[in-house]
DNA sequence: TAGATTGTTAATCGATTAACAATC
DNA sequence: TAGATTGTTAATCGATTAACAATC
């Protein structure tokens, strides 16, 4: 058995689904090896950071060669716990909870969907295959089910009270759309997708385009115009 | 005018949409005033790192007082460049691209969506109070729409070539939902939301926990039960 | 004045990167 | 053997955090 367990770095971990899809797609292609320098180009990474990420896996690269495919996805499946099965529960079946409960990457590997909660008209319906449970139920959903990730697509307003509930409930792995920063005991892991944060984050970006190479903001360049045009 | 504009790090840019959203919220309440300590709990970080974010915009705070409420949230919207009106086109009506034109938080603050644009029968239908444009004049409507930033939606393997076609037609913000890697030239800004790597994330942690603190892993474990059974 | 809280410094920590010896 | 490529070291960079003087 290779030596192990080195804490492997978050931001590390981050990475290791950008490879894996890399790897997964190259496996697909009856690839045999690839390089670091290959895979960083798939991942948009540098290929020392992939030598260093991969490094924390264990020595499974030859020198000369590089890495043999099949290997690299059954390392990176170990370490992500891919090999378990999750079952996942979305709660708040609006237009993006029908969106979640039907992607299909979702189902693949390792993960799947089991339950679709929700407090509006939608309960008893069908989505995805799956009739929708009533949040009341939530408790019973999660214990039956043995739901491990809970999807939060509700309204930010529902999504405090209904985490606090998700957590009571045992579930320590919380994926969170709404707009909101949940606040959780320690040990429970959430994650966040913020639409706005992301468009907040490229406007700066644009903004800082426009601005021109020296950090001039809008302000003082409509304000030159202004003075230029007197 | 206060000095500028030294560097903001990107750590904190990405952290600015956070307090801004506090800040609306607590303007929406009246409240004046608030301190870092607070600001810090509602962020979900720490106090030390919200003054060191927010004195990159500049000295808005009053010791022994805290910051105004209205100050910051000026301040924030023009570093972020909220201020200017942001044009989104959508591009893949799928359900996630349906999720998105009707997301309200979308249209809030400065951002909204002008097109949305398809290849498949949902052409012509009416979304969200739009009209599905064929993404066959994607370059028209880029430049009629004053498009300025492109939201990607479309299934893993229309994306790169549309991507492709974006940048040719003058895209510079992409926020990408589909599940590949984007190569795009440089001062082009990507943003990548993607479910799966998140869910894997979350199951690195999950594997995590139930290995226990030493960082042993199930398959250790595992073996260690059968021993224990003979 | 006394209490509160900022803004900044400096120490620490974690992540990135280039470089290259090891080795296939 | 010669060429290719890993795995690791060490330098560098950027982010976090505690601490506290400044000051309202």
């Amino acid at each position: 058995m290779p030596d192990r367990p080195r804490r492997i770095p978050e931001a590390t971990v981050a990475r290791l689904p950008l490879y894996y899809r890399a790897l997964v797609e190259m496996a697909e292609q009856r690839i045999p090896t690839v390089s670091s320098e290959r895979l960083a180009e798939m991942a948009g990474v540098n290929a020392a950071k992939v030598r260093k990420d991969l490094s924390y896996l264990g020595s499974y690269g030859t020198r000369g060669v590089g890495y043999d495919v099949e290997v690299l996805i059954d390392q990176i499946e170990r370490i992500l716990g891919l090999t378990r099965r999750h079952s996942v529960a979305v709660v708040g079946i609006g237009n993006l909870g029908h969106a979640l409960a039907n992607y299909g990457g979702f189902a693949s590997r390792g993960f799947r969907v089991v339950a679709l909660l929700d407090a509006g008209e939608v309960v008893g319906e069908k989505v995805a295959g799956l009739t929708v449970d009533s949040v009341d139920d939530l408790e019973n959903v999660v214990k039956e089910q043995e739901v491990s990730i809970a999807v939060i697509a509700t309204p930010g307003g529902a999504a405090q009270p209904l985490c606090d509930r998700l957590v009571a409930a045992g579930i320590t792995s919380i994926l969170n759309f709404a707009p909101v920063v949940l606040q959780v005991p320690e040990g429970v892991e959430v994650r966040k997708v913020d639409l706005s944060t992301e468009l907040q984050i490229l406007a700066f970006h644009e903004q800082r385009k426009s601005a021109g190479v020296l950090g001039v903001d809008a302000d003082a360049v409509a304000q030159a115009f202004v003075e230029a045009a007197r």
